[in-house]
DNA sequence: TCATCCCTGTGG
DNA sequence: CCACAGGGATGA
């Protein structure tokens, strides 16, 4: 579920709460999680919370409270559990924050260093990008998809990124030309930030929601991500869909060469 | 570089 | 009933 955007989002929300709050306990709702409190020496105070890639760091007592929310994982706060399948709290004085995963695949650990191979943070100076490619026969949207190669763009970013800067989806990475490659460099923070702006994109209300509960914004400004069939916003062509290492992948024929 | 699997729920 | 879902680790 939640891509970058999302994640950013949750992070920038949660921020107030936790920061500088002492975290209490460690409540492990789902067997999955015992043992996970013992990693901790709580209570402690959340020294930062920050975000590289799509995974949320919790910074406690030198050490770091990993979570990746995967396709289905939501971090709420509150004081009381929200509804829904709430797997792990952190509980703190006036509050806490819970897990929620219905389809329990959202990952959480304790470890003294982050380091899962990300490639760099998809803003800034993208100026390597055009050369990244040239080295890649996977499909550009495979590339995009590709956490070491650049971190945290997603399913449906990685369709709207393509859309606004152009080029269709099946193309070899290396097959893109300096100047396309240089169009896609500006998509990327363009879109992601849109997206930031928009709270995230909440396509299915059951699925992702910002830390208070509620709904993103973004799925409105979506142009290609689930809308096969319908008409493309700039020529109204219908938005196609093919399959992607596996992935549903959306965009306008003509639009995106 | 690609399928397969993890897990559960929803929608066609 | 089966296909599919916003992610990613794994092994061929």
């Amino acid at each position: 579920m939640p891509e970058l955007p999302e994640v950013e989002t949750v992070v920038r929300a949660l921020r107030p709460h936790v920061e500088g709050s002492e975290l209490l306990r460690l409540e492990p709702l789902d067997p999955a999680f015992q043992g996970l409190e013992g990693e901790l020496p709580l209570p402690a105070p959340v020294e930062g919370l920050s975000r590289r890639g799509k995974y949320i760091l919790f910074r406690v007592g030198g050490r770091l409270l990993v979570v990746h929310l995967r396709m289905s994982g939501r971090l709420l706060w509150g004081e009381t559990p929200p509804e829904g399948r709430v797997r792990l709290a952190l509980r703190f004085r006036k509050g806490a924050v819970f897990l929620v995963d219905r389809r329990r695949l959202a990952v959480v650990e304790v470890v003294d260093k982050f380091d899962r191979g990300l490639g760099p943070e998809p803003f800034g100076d993208l100026s390597w990008l055009p050369e990244a490619l040239k080295g890649s026969r996977m499909p550009i949207k495979g590339w995009l998809l590709d956490q070491r190669k650049i971190a945290g763009i997603g399913n449906i970013y990685a369709a709207e990124i393509l859309y606004r800067a152009g080029i269709d989806p099946r193309r070899p990475a290396r097959s893109l030309t300096g100047e396309e490659a240089r169009r896609l460099a500006q998509a990327i923070p363009q879109v992601l930030k849109e997206a930031i702006d928009g709270k995230g994109t909440s396509l299915s209300d059951a699925e992702y929601r910002q830390p208070d509960g509620e709904l993103g914004g973004f799925q409105l400004k979506l142009a290609v991500y689930g809308r096969a069939g319908e008409a493309c916003p700039a020529c109204g062509t219908p938005i196609a869909r093919v399959k992607i290492a596996g992935r549903s992948t959306y965009f306008c024929p003509k639009c995106q060469r």
